[in-house]
RNA sequence: GCCAGUGUAGCUCAGUUGGCCAGAGCAGCUGAUUUGUAAUCAGCUGGUCGGGGGUUCGAAUCCCUCCACUGGCUCCA
């Protein structure tokens, strides 16, 4: 049989060689690394027999699938080690994931900790030493049903219903066999480094009116070394936790008193977040958007009329009577019920479209005591919301504009690596969808080509689009790898139409408006929690709530510092002059973990010779300048 | 909301199987020191051990409950 390469070499080989066999020809080195190999564009055991001309890549540890597969086989490892351990527990499933493997297990009374894990990673360690074959099977599924009946695991029988006859394989590696398509390693001795990480409720396929599971994390490696990278990388990670950087700086702080999920902004984190809202104000005000202000509450039938009461009304903030008349009014979760009313306020004509209010509206949503997490998920937080209303064949424009908008914003603050994702409604469940198809066809057309022509890459999900109309999401990942939505862009034909807005078209008729939600921050907690992560605390230059520190050497130097910083504020520079007495030494140290951008320090030299000697955080002394050349240093620091 | 874990001074953390008046470092305050590129020295202040209830001669420590936080699950207009 002949194999191709991915480079297009090709080579004959004997009918029935596995890829290990080839792998083995090819280089002895090569064969001791590869761990699943890609057979006509599918990933197989290495150990399987290929039985026709196909294409190969042989895939080791430095491949994705590679590490999904020695994953996905570490998994099974585990539920091997659990299952010893504890015997008589059931299985759900055990995937592999970004980073490592979990497996879902039902311990019946039994109660799992992470005081368990040392016990469970011993044992695997012990199971892996033995070298056991992950052994391939095909079997019936009357066969695979009678072994799950006689073992009592509901949940593999559940799985099986799914699957076809014919269509079934068992994993089997020393005592444990497994219903499962594969592939993986050959043998469990490749599993050197082991660690659990975390355990888990999660319910059983998800449904959370389903029984909760217990779900173990865990993380493999082929050598101890990068395991201790791994768990080293983790740990630089959460040095950039917003949550603790929030408080070393001084950003932001919650209090019991308060409540849970109500930020109080601190005056550093404050100075950056009207930083961010002044920045975009501006860069809104050039692209046509019209700034309004409404109020934190509405009344109940306000988003009766929006329909948000009816979908979201039991779990929300329950409603505010009045004294007397007994209305009730709700805090707003939403600011576009309340745009929709500007835009009755006064008849529309065509030539007032597109129509763009915008707002800073703050929103309290109630969300699920579990769900709260620093300042990516709180419960009153302010949305950087604008409403766009225009004619459907104005969407493509708006949508490039605002695709334009969000790049720029996350382009000033240093956002290189995010992933956006268009959400399309899903074709075979049309009915759950409001709108027309015409004009469903008409907004993913325009989301699709907007993206397109704005060059942006995109990932596309089909049935991920809200109920009211399809949208562009722009996620950014947090320090320790999950990913959060911030910039939205969201089409609605909903609250047009429950609203009825209308606008006179140049043919004197009524028309319906289409609405675009959009945000690019999202939330300013959100984003601010993220640009925290993102930078390490080290903000840009031009957010940094203090700019320049001023260091003297002795209280002698105080008035040549006190001149100093008049030079810096008539500059628009942000300076402060640590006046303590203290060494110089403590002083740097502490503008250094406090992440002042520069400092600059004035000892006799510098008042003799008219200069500053600058130091940048993190890079140390720069060496000495007089306060032009220092003016330029810095204006060149903050264009970057 | 669910599962598991955690909660000691403003911050980071000690506090052995329940047993003197609950400790340290940093921060803060006072004083000394006048300093040259990441921590000067000394003294002092500061805690209803998350809240409430219980067991006990005795609880930071054991039990119950509520609250908050952490990691997931579900949810996220």
């Amino acid at each position: 049989m002949i194999i191709t390469f991915p480079d297009g070499a090709q080579r004959t080989f004997e009918n029935g060689s596995t890829s290990l066999d080839i792998a083995k020809q090819l280089s002895n080195s090569l064969a001791k690394k590869v761990l699943s190999a890609k057979v006509n564009g599918e990933i197989w055991d290495i150990t399987r027999p290929i039985t026709a001309d196909a294409t190969l890549q042989l895939l080791t540890w430095g491949d994705t699938d590679a590490k999904r597969t020695f994953w996905h086989s570490s998994a099974h490892l585990m539920a091997e080690a659990l299952e010893s351990l504890y015997p008589g527990i059931k299985f759900g499933i055990g995937p592999p994931i970004e980073n490592g493997f979990y497996y879902d297990v039902d311990l019946g009374d039994r109660v799992l900790s992470s005081n368990d894990f040392e016990s469970i990673e011993k044992k695997m360690k012990e199971l892996a030493g033995k070298n056991n074959a992950y052994i391939r099977e095909e079997i019936s599924k009357s066969d695979a049903v009678a072994y799950f009946t006689e073992k009592g695991d509901e949940y593999k029988l559940e799985l099986l219903e799914g699957l076809q006859d014919g269509d079934i394989t068992f994993y089997k590696q020393g005592n444990f066999a497994d219903l499962c398509k594969g592939p993986h390693i050959p043998d469990t001795g490749a599993i050197k480094a082991i660690k659990l990480l975390k355990v888990a409720g999660a319910y059983w396929k998800g449904d959370e009116k389903r029984k909760q599971l217990t779900r173990i994390y865990g993380i493999t490696f082929p050598n101890q070394q990068e395991l201790d990278d791994y768990l080293k990388l983790l740990e630089e990670a959460q040095k950039r936790d917003h949550r603790k950087l929030g408080k070393e700086l001084g950003l932001f702080t919650f209090s019991d008193k308060v409540g849970a999920g109500l930020p109080l902004w601190l005056p550093n984190g404050t100075f950056i977040r009207e930083k961010l809202v002044d920045f975009l104000k501006e860069e809104q005000i050039k692209r046509g958007y019209k700034p309004v202000i409404t109020p934190h509450i509405g009344k109940k039938d306000l988003y009766i009329t929006s329909g948000h009461y009816e979908k979201y009304g039991k779990d929300s903030f329950q409603p505010i009577r009045t004294p007397e008349e007994d209305e009730e009014y709700l805090l707003k979760p939403m600011n576009c019920p309340h745009h929709c009313e500007i835009f009755k306020a006064f008849p529309k004509s065509y030539k007032e479209l597109p129509y763009r209010v915008a707002e800073f509206g703050t929103v309290y949503r109630f969300e699920q005591s579990g769900e709260l997490h620093g300042l990516t998920r709180v419960r009153g937080f302010t949305q950087d919301d604008a409403h766009l209303f225009c004619t459907a064949d104005q969407l493509k424009d708006e949508f490039k504009s605002v695709i334009e908008l969000i790049r720029y914003v996350f382009k000033r603050l240093g956002f290189s690596e995010f992933t956006a994702q268009i959400s399309l409604r899903d074709p075979e469940n049309k009915e759950k969808y409001i709108g027309s198809d015409e004009n469903w066809e008409k907004a993913e057309r325009a989301i699709v080509e907007a993206s397109e022509e704005m060059g942006l890459s995109t990932v596309t999900e089909l049935g991920e689009a809200a109920f009211y109309g399809p949208k562009l999401d722009f996620m950014v990942k947090d320090a320790i790898g999950r990913s959060w939505q911030l910039g939205t862009i969201q089409v609605d034909y909903n609250l047009p139409e429950r609203f009825q807005l209308e606008y006179i078209g140049a043919d004197n008729e009524k028309h319906r408006p289409v609405m675009i939600h959009r945000a690019p921050f999202g939330s300013l907690e959100r984003f601010i929690a993220i640009l925290i992560e993102n930078c390490a605390g080290n903000f840009p230059l031009w957010i940094a709530p203090k700019q320049v520190a001023i260091v003297p050497v002795s209280e002698k130097f105080i008035p040549y510092c006190e001149k100093v910083l008049n030079f810096l504020e008539s500059s628009d520079i942000r300076g402060f002059i640590d006046y303590r007495n203290e060494k110089i030494g403590k002083k740097i140290r502490d503008a250094e973990t406090s992440k002042i951008p520069l400092m600059l320090v004035i000892g006799e030299k510098e008042v003799d010779a008219e200069t500053l000697s600058v130091r940048k955080h993190g890079s140390g002394d720069i060496g000495s300048m007089d306060f032009e050349a220092f003016k330029t240093y810095f204006d060149n620091l903050l264009n970057n």
